[in-house]
DNA sequence: AACGAACCCAACCGCCCAACG
DNA sequence: TCGTTGGGCGGTTGGGTTCGT
């Protein structure tokens, strides 16, 4: 059933608010509070419709509003938080004080998603976008370091040379069946959305912009799946919707794995920074296809810290969401950009 | 300098859901 | 139980700005 219009449109007035309506608006609010949105433009003395009213005082005049570029640990933030939530950019924005959800939003698709994607990352499952690559690739021999009799065996039995590692296949199929599947991760209702943040509040060492922002507090909380025996093997799980699926990916969030064995956001609230657990699988090709990023060793790829103190750049912060995010291997003969 | 393309973001649209009578 | 309403949400739009040629 479709909804009536939230008030009778005829000689109301849309679009951009002059300074005028702006200071009536708050005005009002500042003297009667936010109470009854529809009855607020009429008392205001406004040619507004109430939801323009509430949209413009939630997204612009509020107070506590906080204008003005993001920050690296705001963007770290969101990503973490939509690598949970989904668009859910409500409750996102309830974790980033004083931004505001549409801010969030714009943010996201006109900064942060464009990023990703020239990462390589989707920016819907936060997995890498296997459906770019050619699987020819995943044959390369150096691409793996493990030995497995295992693999060995099966690729005897397919009779390929060299050898299609079997996890990497199963992997790829997962992840392929994931975004196929679960391109909708997040929870439909906004109880769920607050379920879900009281849960997430609640995972250890799980924080927000409002306090110091150090998921992980030390070395030995973070996890350290092994490549052949840990992958997680239905990685679709990641992208369930209902609660109590949530609630179990939040918990494998901290007690398992990350979203994506290889591909890990590196938490540097203090200089305590996540181990790249892949970087000893496996070596990130920047997007040239020409240069590793990531580090090859198994120390903590920012023991420095990687992302530099006020460096605001578009590239450094992608140059540091490379070297701390993306382990995972691309082709060397792919070039993201051409999929742009 | 002029023009078109690309980008940005405030505002709007339409749907959902809980509350209420 | 059902219909209506208000508030909230995510997605989309369009006008202004910036960038590139």
């Amino acid at each position: 059933m479709g909804r009536a219009p939230c008030c009778d449109r005829s000689g109301l007035k849309r679009g951009p608010w002059t300074p005028e309506e702006d200071q009536k608006l708050v005005d009002y609010i500042h003297k009667h509070g936010s109470g009854n949105w529809r009855t607020i433009p009429k008392n205001a003395g406004l040619q507004r419709c109430g939801k323009s009213c509430r949209l413009r005082w939630t997204n612009y005049l509020r107070p506590d509003i906080k204008r003005g570029r993001f920050s690296f640990e705001e963007e770290e933030t969101i990503i973490q938080l939509h690598s949970i939530l989904g668009n859910k950019w409500s409750a996102i924005a309830a974790r980033l004080p004083g931004r505001t959800d549409n801010e969030i939003k714009n943010y996201w698709n006109t900064h942060i998603r464009k990023r990703l994607l020239r990462m390589g990352i989707d920016p819907v499952t936060h997995a890498p976008r296997l459906d770019l690559l050619d699987f020819s690739s995943l044959m390369s021999p150096g691409l793996f370091h493990h030995g497995s009799s295992a693999r060995a065996d099966f690729s005897r039995l397919l009779g390929i040379d060299p050898p299609i590692n079997p996890e990497l296949l199963r992997l790829a199929s997962s992840l392929l069946s994931s975004q196929r599947h679960n391109l909708n991760p997040a929870p439909q209702s906004f109880q769920e959305s607050q379920l879900i943040n009281q849960e997430i509040q609640e995972i250890p060492g799980f924080t927000t912009m409002a306090s110091p922002f150090v998921p992980f507090p030390n070395e030995a909380q973070v996890p350290q799946p092994k490549l052949e025996d840990e992958f997680p093997s239905n990685l679709a799980d990641f992208s369930s919707s209902s609660n109590s699926q949530m609630s179990d990916l939040a918990s494998n969030l901290t007690q398992d794995y990350a979203p994506f064995p290889s591909y890990e956001y590196d938490y540097h609230g203090s200089d305590q920074s996540l181990i790249d657990h892949a970087s000893t699988n496996s070596a990130f090709n920047s997007l040239d296809g020409h240069q590793s990023l990531g580090s090859s060793s198994p120390t903590p790829i920012n023991s420095n810290s990687t992302y530099i103190a006020g460096s605001s750049t578009e590239d450094e912060r992608e140059i540091s969401y490379c070297s701390n995010v993306l382990t995972f291997e691309l082709p060397d003969l792919l070039d993201v950009n051409d999929f742009m």
